[in-house]
DNA sequence: AGCACGCCGACT
DNA sequence: GTCGGCGTGCTC
């Protein structure tokens, strides 16, 4: 073998070994070869494929043993699906998230997953587009014009100064080992913070439309695709072909079908969730995020990225204009736009865009605007007055719901031992005599929170995890939530064989008997994760079947928040609005107010609607306020706790999991790696890190593997700017590496901005 | 992460 | 005997 008759290449695996692996080219494939496409190869005694991360040209290095390297198979692909804006991204999401380039560049292609046909192909055979949405612009109304002219402004101003991105060819030299994100030119971040319906699409779509204008690409998130068929259809019927999506249920074909188009630039936005982020864009001009708040963003098994991170990092190096949008921002985002940090800048949107459209203000807005997308600039000063006025007097003008909040501890002194409470019952009621909708909200599936024996009080528990199984009445089965495990039903304890078996709490489908019971006359249905998964096209059909009245009541868990848009519903109420609450987790309030604000919020979007809450804490500040639907204050309460506990947007945390077989041995270990950080002099910093450690988290076993955590908080850490924690972050990524290689037996990893704390 | 290889216990 | 559980090490 000669030197010349074969190249050299590095690639990489989907694995977390941070390693690049050599292979020999033999001449037949000189021409295909190209950093970024896909090659076969065989890796260990297994064909793999992998990305080409590297050529090495000509000269092989002295420390490469040609005789050791095995050849490539064959070049799968036609087209790079690899931008050289990608390749500098994974080393980025590398540094920051603590993982292989590996596993950071094989993120940016589809993986293999479920082929299912996907429900939104017979929603576009049964339904005509054109019936939903117009394809016009509608009339902004005055705050949907300002955030559209400061948004279009940040669009336009940026296509001056922008040089191409268009790179064909990519060379080892420009895969630099930490890219440089400070490229930052005038293009601008904002949040769009405003009620349901309070128009935020149409101020989506008249930027994505300035984009367009100016052969600008864009990317619109949303959490999870298949549960908001509305926003593809506003999308097509505006911008028709030019729309492309990915979701979830898409075959692994269809997905690289998808970056085809957008490489051959005849796909120009692309509508997806989380993964989505990484299409190859050229010229990038938009990311639009909605539904900020959401938790699908972060992605947890590794790379753990955050899309919302990843978002603002390529709307750095692409100079594009960032777009956040939510009713209920997340506490960080809040905190950043309101501190107009990095380029942030807040928009409210205070109003339902449907109070303010009636034909009267349609007209006398259509006549006191000018037309759009000139970027006519509205006086700076009204806008600011406009902004500081609705931000720092509480929202009263808003219509709002009707929100009671009922004590459930009264309940049990009047000795209504029912979950649902004498006004909640009086309320259901009276809507279904008005033959009106209801929905019922219930945070917990199955049927019993746990079983337990009555006489010598032994709890069903899950012999993997350390979590009480949950009574299902379908199957008459005992599930656990965490990993699955079911086994039948029992009649006796199996502790002390006795009889007295009792059923504790109230999960959904315990909840639905006594619906069913109370209200023998109402068509009642229930959707949970458990009804979803029989049958994937379920959600579809029970918002037709709610939309066509075929349903008297609901009832349903968290899936039922999101996305769905009833015309006829006229009571919301939340059967216990405190199962979320007590989680012990820093974000418990925030997701319980968000969940509770999204449900209460599904009442009455035409007409006004009435919401109930039932808990056992009504003087909660989170229930208070989500009862108001007032965010700001929850806001305010909520930060100030987090800054005085330094926890983010005060801090960056780490969490580093281990977990095994033997309970002792992984308390040791973690004990160990703990002393090593508290010890290490370049962590010895006491005013900027806090190390929690090491304890076991509230659900001590998952899957027959004992749990120990140590959690960092990383004080005053700028939550976007990865540069100025990730000192601390390789520092600990490297003890805890150099710790862990003694005993596999025991599993450590490390997460960056954990979601999941428990 | 997979996967092979190898060492020990259980059982047709 | 041999099947299989999982602990350990390797992948250019």
């Amino acid at each position: 073998m000669h030197e010349n008759d074969v190249k050299i290449i590095g690639v990489l695996f989907p694995i977390p070994i941070d390693k690049i692996f050599d292979y020999t080219v033999s001449e037949k494939f000189f021409d295909e070869i190209e950093i970024g496409k896909r090659v076969r190869v065989e890796f260990g005694s297994k064909k793999m494929t992998a990305i080409i991360y590297k050529i090495y040209e000509k000269k092989i290095g002295e420390n490469i043993d040609i005789k050791k390297l095995k050849p490539i198979l064959k070049v799968l692909d036609k087209n790079n699906f690899f931008t050289q804006e990608m390749l500098n991204l994974a080393e980025t999401i590398k540094n920051y998230y603590l993982c292989s380039i590996g596993e950071s560049l094989w993120s940016f292609l589809p993986k293999a997953t479920s082929t299912t046909k996907d429900y939104l192909d017979d929603y576009f055979e049964s339904e005509k587009i054109e019936n939903y949405y117009s394809k016009e612009f509608l009339m902004p109304n005055k705050y949907q014009k300002i955030a559209i002219e400061k948004i279009n402004d940040s669009i336009l101003r940026e296509n001056k100064n922008n040089e191409n991105t268009f790179e064909k060819n990519i060379t080892n030299e420009k895969i630099k080992k930490n890219p440089s994100i400070s490229r930052r030119g005038n293009a601008r971040s904002f949040l769009l913070f405003g009620v349901a319906g309070s128009g935020k699409t149409e101020v989506y779509l008249n930027s994505i439309k300035t984009a367009l204008e100016i052969d600008k690409e864009v990317i619109y998130l949303v959490p999870e695709i298949s549960l908001t068929p509305q926003t593809l259809i506003r999308l097509k019927s505006r911008f028709g072909d030019k729309v492309g999506v990915l979701h979830s249920k898409m075959p692994d074909s269809q997905r690289f079908l998808v970056l085809e188009k957008i490489l051959d630039g005849e796909i120009k936005i692309l509508l997806g969730a989380r993964s989505a982020i990484f299409a190859p864009f050229r010229n990038l001009g938009l990311i639009i995020i909605d539904e900020e708040q959401e938790d699908s963003y972060k992605q947890e098994p590794k790379p753990s990225y955050d899309a919302r991170k990843i978002a603002y990092w390529r709307a750095q190096m692409n100079n594009a204009t960032l777009v956040f949008g939510s009713a209920t921002p997340s506490v960080e985002t809040f905190y950043i736009a309101t501190n107009r940090k990095d380029n942030f800048e807040i928009f409210e949107l205070p109003y339902k865009a449907s109070d303010l459209l009636d034909e009267k203000t349609y007209l006398k807005e259509k006549n006191a605007i000018p037309m759009l997308n000139k970027g006519t600039e509205a006086p700076k000063n009204e806008i600011e007055a406009q902004n500081k006025k609705s931000l720092l007097n509480k929202r009263d003008e808003i219509s709002k719901n009707e929100v009671s909040i009922i004590d459930m501890k009264f309940e049990f002194l009047k000795k209504n031992f029912s979950v649902i409470s004498d006004f909640l019952k009086k309320n259901i009621e009276d809507k279904l005599n008005k033959n009106e909708q209801v929905l019922l909200f219930l945070n917990r599936r199955g049927n019993s929170t746990f079983v337990f024996c009555r006489k010598c009080g032994f709890i069903m528990k899950c012999p993997k995890c350390d979590v009480s199984l949950i009574y299902h009445s379908d199957d008459e089965k005992l599930r656990c939530h965490y990993c699955g495990y079911s086994v039948e039903n029992v009649k006796e304890c199996p502790e002390c064989k006795s009889h007295y078996i009792k059923y504790f709490g109230n999960a959904i489908q315990k909840v639905e008997k006594e619906i069913k019971k109370l209200f023998p006359f109402a068509k009642i249905a229930r959707f949970d994760k458990d009804t979803f998964s029989e049958d994937r096209n379920y959600n579809f059909e029970i918002y037709k079947a709610f939309q066509n009245k075929k349903i008297d009541i609901l009832l349903g868990t968290q899936m039922l928040a999101k996305g769905f848009d009833f015309k006829n519903l006229s009571l919301v109420g939340v059967v216990s609005a405190d199962v979320t609450l007590n989680l012990s987790d820093f974000r418990a309030s925030e997701r319980t107010f968000n969940l509770l604000v999204q449900v209460l919020g599904r009442a009455g979007r035409e007409n006004k609607g009435t919401g109930i809450i039932q808990t056992y804490y009504p003087e909660n500040y989170t229930i208070l306020n989500a009862k108001n639907l007032d965010y700001l204050t929850f806001y305010k309460q909520e930060i100030e706790w987090r800054k005085e506990l330094n926890y983010p947007p005060f801090s960056k945390l780490v969490l580093i999991n281990f977990r095994g077989k033997d309970n002792e041995s992984v308390q040791k270990k973690a004990q160990k790696v703990y002393e090593i950080l508290k010890n290490n002099e370049f962590l010895k910093d006491k005013k900027h890190l806090e190390i929690i450690g090491a304890y076991q988290p509230v659900i001590k076993k998952k899957n027959s593997n004992f749990r120990w955590q140590i959690l960092i908080k990383i004080i005053e850490a700028d939550i976007f700017n990865k540069d100025l924690d990730t000192f601390y972050c390789q520092k600990i990524d490297e003890l805890v590496k150099l710790n862990k290689n003694d005993k596999k037996a025991i599993k450590v990893s490390i997460i960056v901005d954990p979601v999941q704390m428990i």
